[in-house]
DNA sequence: GTCTATATAGCGATAGAC
DNA sequence: GTCTATCGCTATATAGAC
């Protein structure tokens, strides 16, 4: 690890936080180095090119993504809680490095898109023995997915955060939404036999 | 509608094809106006400036919801295996209509933002009769913003399209994941569930 | 390691011919 | 209704002083 220096993470900080306030477009060297509090010239010494930038994110998602694995293995609630519960945005730091890449990646970033791909997969590999089958996996993630999307549409300059509340859960809402993913998820089917025939 | 002129569907064509294949910062006005064959001149003739072109994507997204609330009424599978069904990118009109606002939203669109959670509004308010509360409706809801935001991913050029194929069900997956949503979402539960009191 | 100044190119938008 | 030409601005990136 051997702490990187602090005017390089205030940097990457500045530049997710436009990433989350403002969307990917405003995010220029110019306002990234004006929030960060130093000059382009400073900024460039730290990253190379604004593709450098965006790398230094990823790579920071993917030390964001082995903290949390390893906090969803302990997790005394059981990671499929652990992964949906933590799907709302929390403004933690995962959240906003993976708001942030997904902003990059839908500006068509290809460092970002397979950044999140990355991560996505890893937790999937660590979520699949605690669900039933495949489909319950593919409910897992894709819910939380659905929460990331909505969370950080919400963020959005032109959506109130007042509005935002009923779009995607939160407290009593998201506990019975879990609830109900886990019933749906993690127990041996009630009825063992679907047989649906329609597709 | 009094059928717009050609050329207008064409550049407004040309917008979502870059949005979708290239990414938000790849959809210029050079870039849009060479993917419809005309010059920049004659595309600021139809949409006088960016935010107009903008405003034309959002447009086309209403009209297109608007159809797909019909259909969806209409459908003999029901509103809830129909709008998961309909939620994987099949390459249509309304997929890619969807999958390029959410581009422009990302990038920080106010227009495109409000845009996407208006029809999002409208669906949502189509399926609420037909699942059983409104956790469900948050399951179905959610589920369908994962599928997008994902094949929204799929389809950035960092992505090979066949990584994509395991990323998100298709076929006999989609079916069963379709399957154990409506169990857990339409019928009656098991466990008459206590009235709860809040939201 | 951080700054100012500047080069270069690309962007959105306008003007006016046809 | 569509074109070419061009303006003014902003973006990324470089050079070189401190």
């Amino acid at each position: 690890m051997a702490r990187p220096p602090l005017a390089r993470e205030r940097v990457l900080d500045a530049f997710e936080a436009i990433l989350i306030d403002e969307g990917g477009r405003a995010a220029t060297l110019d306002a990234v180095a004006r929030r960060a509090g130093v000059s382009k010239g400073g900024l460039l010494y730290h990253f190379a090119s604004k593709d450098d930038l965006a790398a230094g994110l990823v790579d920071r998602l993917d030390t964001l993504t082995d903290a949390d694995l390893e906090r969803m293995a302990d997790s005394p609630e059981g990671p499929v809680t652990y992964y949906i519960r933590t799907s709302v945005m929390e403004d933690d730091a995962l959240d906003r490095a993976i708001v942030a890449t997904t902003r990059l990646a839908q500006g068509g970033s290809a460092i970002a898109t397979a950044g999140l791909d990355r991560s996505r997969r890893r937790w999937a590999a660590a979520i699949r023995p605690h669900v039933r089958d495949d489909a319950a996996l593919d409910l897992v993630m894709l819910l939380s997915d659905g929460l990331y999307f909505n969370n950080s549409l919400a963020f959005e300059p032109g959506a109130a955060a007042e509005d935002a509340a009923d779009l995607v859960p939160t407290g009593a809402g998201l506990a019975r939404l879990i609830d109900l993913v886990l019933r749906t998820t993690t127990r041996a089917p009630e009825d063992p036999e679907p047989a649906s025939d329609e597709v």
